[in-house]
RNA sequence: ACAU
DNA sequence: TAATGT
């Protein structure tokens, strides 16, 4: 497991202590000048929480000095969902991802409505493949699926490796074809075929990860 | 380095 | 820790 971390927010849209970084994110991403900082245990942080971030950090410090955070942007000092990096989620699309284990493993991947989490579709495992086959086959599994029911919806996937094989309408695998790569591959020029012969206006987009979480379509095993 |  | 990829 990563360090477990806990994030005082003093100031942002709702003040208090979070558990994880996308959380306390959602409380200071596009509140100008939002207070925060991260401690290594829970006491810490209450601890600071309770005696508040002048005292603790706001001394002589100018803002940004090593450990206490204050955001950038502009000056309102009320909450601006204008601030430039403030990407925002489109709700109404789907996501996928891959699940596997052993890379190469098996395979399996699903997408999900990025709103509710309901699944889509699902796939697998496939007896033996890649992370980055799974991906890619999702992303077309989702290209089809939307279009057979003449959505426009965008696809989200956290995997810039597939994102640009899609593009690239070829898969740059090092996935030597044997017996057990058989299925995988099927899928994969499956895939291919279907990039080659079908046209769409689907947006395909990159999850952020690192600043809204775990991808919702994730198999939740890491 | 970045994304898985 | 190791593998898949740009
Ligand atoms: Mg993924
Ligand atoms: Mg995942």
């Amino acid at each position: 497991m990563a360090k477990q971390k806990f994030y005082v927010v003093w100031e942002g849209h709702k003040p208090g202590i979070y558990t994880s970084w996308p959380e306390c994110q959602a409380q200071v991403n596009g509140y100008t000048d939002a207070k925060y900082k991260s401690y290594e245990s829970r006491a810490e942080a209450e601890a600071a929480y309770a005696g508040g971030w002048k005292k603790n950090w706001g001394k002589a410090k100018a803002s940004g000095s090593a450990g206490g955070y204050t955001s950038k942007a502009a000056k309102s000092g009320k909450p601006s969902a204008s601030a430039s990096s403030m990407e925002e989620i489109d709700y109404d699309s789907i996501s996928v991802d891959v699940g596997t284990r052993g890379n190469p493993g098996p395979v399996e991947y699903k997408g999900v409505d990025t709103r509710t989490g309901e699944i889509l579709f699902y796939v697998g495992p496939v007896e033996n493949g890649t992370n980055n086959l799974g991906e890619f086959i999702a992303i077309v599994h989702a290209l089809a699926y939307l279009k057979q029911k003449g959505s426009k919806k965008t696809i989200y996937t956290d995997s810039k490796t597939a994102l640009a094989w899609v593009r690239n309408k070829k898969p740059a695998t090092t996935l030597a074809r044997t017996e057990k790569t058989r299925k995988i591959w099927e899928l994969t020029d499956r895939a291919v075929q279907w990039l080659h012969e079908n046209k769409y206006e689907n947006k395909i987009v990159k999850w952020k990860t690192e600043e809204w979480g775990e991808i919702k379509a994730d198999f939740g095993r890491k």
